[in-house]
DNA sequence: GCAATACTCAACCGCATGGTTGAACAAGAG
DNA sequence: CTCTTGTTCAACCATGCGGTTGAGTATTGC
């Protein structure tokens, strides 16, 4: 069940489009229209973006008037923070390493 | 671009095969044959996805004799997780905000 | 040399994706 | 009521994905 979650977030930060409604919603509400304007995309192709990342849980709508407004939900995100930052370990110790061929770079001069 | 290292990065764990791949690789080299077993799976197909590991640098080759060892290179997964935290701030705030209505519940009763 | 092992490559399949266009619908403006 | 705006839906297209099979290539073991 959670593998399905990370499947559906991660499919949908994969495209750039979707990152960057992403980023447009981190500044506030916006309708549909508000969110297709920076791509040059037709309408319905930022419709089908938007239901990917509604599928994927990283949005919410509520329809006011006739149009459609936006926002974040970063529930996903922040799962998927937590399953990257296990790796964590990992490349803080390869940094580590580096920092400490550094160090030796240095007193060796 | 930085842009697209994060396209080829998500999309490469957007699939649980390709992830199952990376944690099996958490504790060691692996060769090709030993990350596919777990997977009912055919060779080939293995050798596809370690080829996607591979496209967005999340893994390393060395051939040994007959058999290619892989290892994993968790930087891209660093740099994955730094973008994912810039909506850090966004979700805690979103925490901190229900823990609030938590305390403000508890003190009401 | 010969057989088995560990792969890669090319071709194919079914299905999803990202994109389009054009028609439909719902709600506010005149 | 009509026109425009905001959006969805259905159909279509080309491309790519995850998977297969079958053939081909190194390398090791006998």
């Amino acid at each position: 069940m959670v593998e399905q979650e990370l499947d559906t977030t991660f499919h949908a930060l994969a495209d750039p489009t979707r990152r960057g409604m992403l980023a447009s919603l981190a500044l506030g509400e916006k309708s549909i229209g508000e969110l297709a304007q920076p791509f040059a995309i037709s309408f319905a192709g930022a419709s089908k973006h938007v239901k990917v990342l509604e599928g994927a849980g990283l949005i919410a709508r509520r329809k006011v008037g006739r149009m459609q407004l936006c926002r974040l939900r970063p529930e996903p995100l922040a799962r998927a923070d937590l399953w990257l930052r296990q790796w964590e370990t990992f490349w803080t110790v390869r940094l580590d390493r580096l920092e400490a061929l550094i160090e030796a770079e240095k007193s060796r001069s």
